[in-house]
Order: structure tokens, then sequence, then C-alpha cells
DNA sequence: TCAAAATGCGTGTTCGTACACATTTGTTTA
DNA sequence: TAAACAAATGTGTACGAACACGCATTTTGA
């Protein structure tokens, strides 16, 4: 139509340049009145680039939380395997020597995008700080780092979950309450270093200050044991309490507790499907999980990084939340031999 | 490898015959023990085919709910358009005749896939089963009809949900309770033959059922109204009504009613996330909204027959139930300016 | 003034697969 | 023994985009 030979379209579309400015014009302007998309089969095919993306997360040690981002990281790159993606995986123990080690491996090798789960903040904040001068998309998924720019976090707003769990404690009850906020972790001198327990614990003051005025009283106090020791939660802890929020997975360690003791009315919140929560919650010992999403996350953030950097979509790179879900006993199974999303 | 043309192991592949049984042999050894799969976009560019997919839905007059799966049909439309797919689109009124009108023009046409979300239940069972001859791919969503044999499902069970809701009715609750159980459509000598409202009622008993032992006393009762018609709802159906379970999409009505009564203590609890639903649970007046994901179950039926009919992936084509998800004041709504999944 | 550099444009090859068509080989028939 | 035929196999082209290369023309600058 423009009377050019397509070698001159081609520098157009591309802006390699050494056209004349008459013939980019008329070409543009045919382009736009007739829709032009480039067909992705043809495109990809002749490119035969394969792009490769690097996955950073923690190492699951007996731990189940950390299978699923991987599980849904790992279907997005077996549907993504004949599109040119091939995905390479680097864990990190839980102990910052480790993460640093395999950071610093990272940050050696050529990638054409990075998907990352933070722990420890400041080591992490300062790998993404070295890590952006690549100049290469960076995904983090599970908890975000909102200091460093240009960084796309898919994950759940932990504000928003903790004054769900505010909500959730709170639903039904007519009566004063005293709740326990459990920071369980391996290693308490870490836990103040990692990410985002911080933020849960302000949503869920805010919905009993936002809502005192229609609420009976509510004690909230926090306390922080650590997961591998023995005996390290007590049942004088227990003393005058109705209701538990445990910040992170291992609701299922202050279910199993409460069901030893034979603890009664004590109403349990928590995060993540882990199988033991499953259990206690199907068992009554946990009445609702916060459901982070993790394997969602995971196969979106490969999704996002193909979408920009093989598809080269000029998507959002903001921050994208996902949808905070209530567990509970009766929507927690799926239906027997059926396939669940 | 095998000392034969690309020809010929494109017979072999293809089993197009024309090959001695020696060569196929080789081959076919070959191809296992190497992993051949062949790449997905040199194939497509040379077959150059466009996909026709149909899709066949209730019209949305006035009444959001259907805006949903559209929406989600219509975002895997736009990811695949490149993907050699293309998706027409077919509404009906709600009544019978326009439902046959609009599936006898379907059948007259050439798709290669379909989805469909049947509502009235005769009809919908009569028209599968003409489309079934064609023996291309359907895939319902919305609502099943499980008489249908060889039809994939994407939905949720209904059952469960129902189940799920006496649960959030109940919670926290100590005292006896009377329920109202609400079916508000536009026409209820319709509503019986729709497809999915008595599932859920099941549901509903069951749970009361199942649990009566540990639970104060329920008294259940069912109702049916028009929602087209002023009126249709009373002051004096709330009498000594404590919850409200409304089966379908209006629980807003519902609610209208309350706040403009000023009735007190009423627990409502309906289903999807309709603007007017959201205002009602964001004022206070809706407790719980199931969530069936509407948007979601579109977008699937869509990935689904590309998969099935593009990549000729051998998928999976029993029923797939979204899950249930719960939503409350403090979970539903994103967070300002952000993207939500 | 003239060679080197820059500009403008077209041609030809490549990616991996699908398939029409051509060619070779082996077997049967006249 | 040659012709006729069938079976087996090889060759060539197309799909659409990306890009290297070649060639002619113009511009630059010492």
């Amino acid at each position: 139509m423009a009377n050019v030979s397509s070698g001159t379209v081609d520098r157009i579309i591309h802006n390699r340049g050494r056209v004349s400015q008459e013939n980019a014009d008329t070409v543009n302007a045919l382009i736009k009145e007739y829709g032009y998309v480039k067909n992705i089969f043809a495109s990809t095919l002749v490119l035969n680039k394969k792009y490769k993306f690097a996955v950073l997360l923690l190492q699951n040690e007996g731990f189940a939380y950390w299978d699923a981002p991987l599980k849904g990281i790992e279907k997005a790159a077996a549907e993504y395997l004949n599109y040119g993606v091939k995905v390479d995986y680097f864990f990190y123990q839980y102990d910052i020597k480790s993460f640093n080690d395999t950071a610093t491996k990272i940050l050696e090798l050529d990638y054409d995008g990075l998907v990352f789960a933070p722990v420890f903040f400041e080591e992490s904040f300062s790998f993404l700080n070295q890590y952006k001068k690549k100049n290469i998309p960076i995904v983090l998924i599970d908890s975000n780092i909102e200091e460093v720019e240009g960084v796309t976090f898919i994950g759940q707003d932990s504000f928003r979950s903790g004054y769900l769990a505010g909500k959730l404690i709170s639903y039904g009850n007519k009566e004063h309450c005293n709740v326990l906020i459990f920071s369980i972790t391996s290693n308490v001198e870490n836990a103040s270093k990692t990410v985002f327990n911080l933020k849960k614990i302000q949503g869920f003051y805010s919905f009993f200050k936002e809502n005192e005025a229609i609420l009976p009283t509510y004690n909230l106090t926090e306390i922080a044991v650590k997961d591998s020791v023995k005996n390290s939660i007590t049942i004088d802890m227990f003393d005058g309490i109705n209701a538990v929020f445990v910040l992170n997975s291992r609701a299922y360690i202050v279910a199993r507790f409460i069901k030893e003791n034979n603890l009664k009315n004590i109403r349990v919140i928590g995060y993540d499907l882990l199988p033991q929560n499953l259990e206690y919650l199907n068992e009554g010992f946990i009445d609702f999980l916060i459901h982070q999403k993790p394997e969602k996350q995971g196969y979106l953030s490969i999704k996002k990084l193909y979408k920009k950097i093989v598809l080269k979509e000029d998507i959002n790179l903001k921050s994208n939340y996902v949808s905070i879900e209530i567990i509970v006993k009766e929507n927690s199974m799926p239906p027997k031999s059926a396939q669940q999303f």
C-alpha cells in the first residue's frame, strides 16, 4: 500500500532508522488505519530466543508454606515452556548468610527476569538495589518492599488482611474478649527483620480502633515464641483468652496445643492452607484461615514476566494485590474427584 | 538420526501412512527417547488457521450479573486473539422462545468450540444433546446440567455453597433463629425450570441437619417473590426473622427493604459482587456474599477451549469447580489504586 | 575535491512445521 | 525384458516476522 518493501516497513515498525520521514509517516498512518498487529507466532519463531527467568525463594525445610508459590511458578513455567521461557530456581536457607550467598550468585548470572520472595528486610533491600542496576524486570511475591521503586509486587495487602482478621475474630461476638496475637517463627531474632508482620498487626489494631463504638471491649496482647522449641507455648498464656490471631501459617501449632490441653471456646484465626492447618480447621480447632493464595502469586509472577519480556506488552508494573480469601471448614475442600482452580 | 527425510518423519508423526513399518518404528523410538515436542508457533504459523468459538449467554437486562462472565470471556478472547482464536457472541433474552431461536441459529453455524451458560433446564438439555452431535468441545459455565455427558462444566458446587451459607448464617449465634430463604426472580414461573437453586437449598438444609447436635434450633422458611413487582416484599414476612438467605444475586433487594424499613439485627447472606450488593455490604445491611467468580469462570472457559482445540492438549474434560469465596465488608474492595486479580 | 561516512531502500535467508508434489525403489504383469 | 504400477521416500514452498547484507545515492569534512 505504501509502495515500499517489507524491509522498509520493518525498519519503521522497529524504529531502526534509515527511512525517509515521508515513508515513515505513510506507513505509520496505514498501520493505524488498518490496525496491524504482529503475528506472535511468526515473531517468536524467527527470534528463536529462549528467555531465562530466575526464581529466588526460601528453601522449604519441613515447613510446607513455600511449596505453594513454587507450585504455581512451576505450573506457569510448564505452560510457557514451548513459548520460549526457561526458569532457573535458586533457594536459600532461613539464615542471612545463606541468603547473601545465593543472592550474590544470582547477581553474577544473566537473566531476563527475576521472581523474588523476600524474607530478610535489610538484605533483600540491598540485593534489590544492586539487581536493579541490571535493568531487568523484577517481580516480588509474598512480601513487598515498598522502599524499592520500579519493582512489581504480587501478593496480599497485609494491613487489610490484619484488618479482616479483626472482623473475623469479632464476628457475632457480644461480650468482652481477650485476644492473643501470636508471632511464631523458627527464629525470634530474625522475626523483627522480616518484612510483613508489622502491617498485619497494624491492620488488626485498626479494626478494633475504628469499630470500638459498636463492639464490646477487646483486650489485645502480643506474644512471640519459637516454633522449634518444645514447651514454648504454655497453658498460662491462655488464661482468660477467648481468641487467638496467629500472624503466619503456624496456626496449627496453637490449634494442636488447644486440642491437647482440651481448652474450650477459643476462636483461632491464622493464615494459609497448609495440610496441618486444614486438618485442625476441619476438626474445629481453627475457625478461619486467611488464604494468601501463594500458588496464584507464583503463577502470576511468571505470567507477568512473560507478558512483559516475551510479548513485550506495555504492562502495568505497579503492585498487584490478590484478593483476600476467607476459608472456613465448609469451603476448604474441593468436591471429591474434581479439579479445583 | 533415522536417516530419513523430514517428509517421512512428518508422515509418521501425523499418521499419514505411506511409510515402511521399519522407519516408523525407528522414528517413534527416537521421538520417545529424545522427547520431541512440536513447536506450537511454527505449527500454528503454517496452519494459519483461525479457530472460532461461540459463546451463548443470557442477555443482561439491567441486571448486572451476566456482565461478569462476559468480561472474563472477553479478557481471555483478547489474550488469545493473536493466537488464532476468534470469539462470536450470542445472547438470548430471559424467555424460552428467545433462547430457542438463538440456540437454533448456533446449531446452523460452524464453530470449533462452544461456551454456554444454561438457564432453562429442559431447553438447554435438548439444545446440548443436539449440539453434541457436532462432536465439538462444549464448556458449560455458571450452572451445570449433569444429565448431559461429555460436556465440561466450570463453576461452583451449588450444594456446597448452600452448605457454606448455613455455616455463615449460624456462625457465632447461640440462640434460636428463624431463617428466611428467598428466591427472587423476574419470573416466578420460570424459576422452577432454572437449573441450580434446588441444590443450594439442599446444601443449606444439610448444614443444619448435620450440625443440629451442636447448634441452637433453626427454623427455615422458603419464599419466592418477583423482583419486578413493587411491594412483592412485605414487612410481615420479616416477623421474628433473624436471618435471610437469598439464593441469587438479588440480596440487595432484601437489604434495601431492611434499610428502608429500619429493621434491626437481621443477618443477610447472598451471592455475587454486584455493585448494589457491595454497597449494602459496606453499609452493613448484608453480612456475607458468596462469590461465584463468574468472571473467572468465563475466563477459564475460553482458556480450556484454547488448550483443547488450539494446543490440542489432552486435557481433562470433567467438571472444574472454582473455589467458593466468602466476601465480607473488609475484603470486598481492592486497595485503592491497585489492580486486583 | 574526493574519499569516507551516512542514508535510503530492497533482497534474501532463517526459524520449525505442514503438505503438495516429485522422485526413487520394488514388485507385478504383459 | 520392458512397461505399468504401487509403495516408500525426498524435495520444495509457504506461513509472517526479523534482520543481515548489498547497492545506490547523498552528505560530510579535511
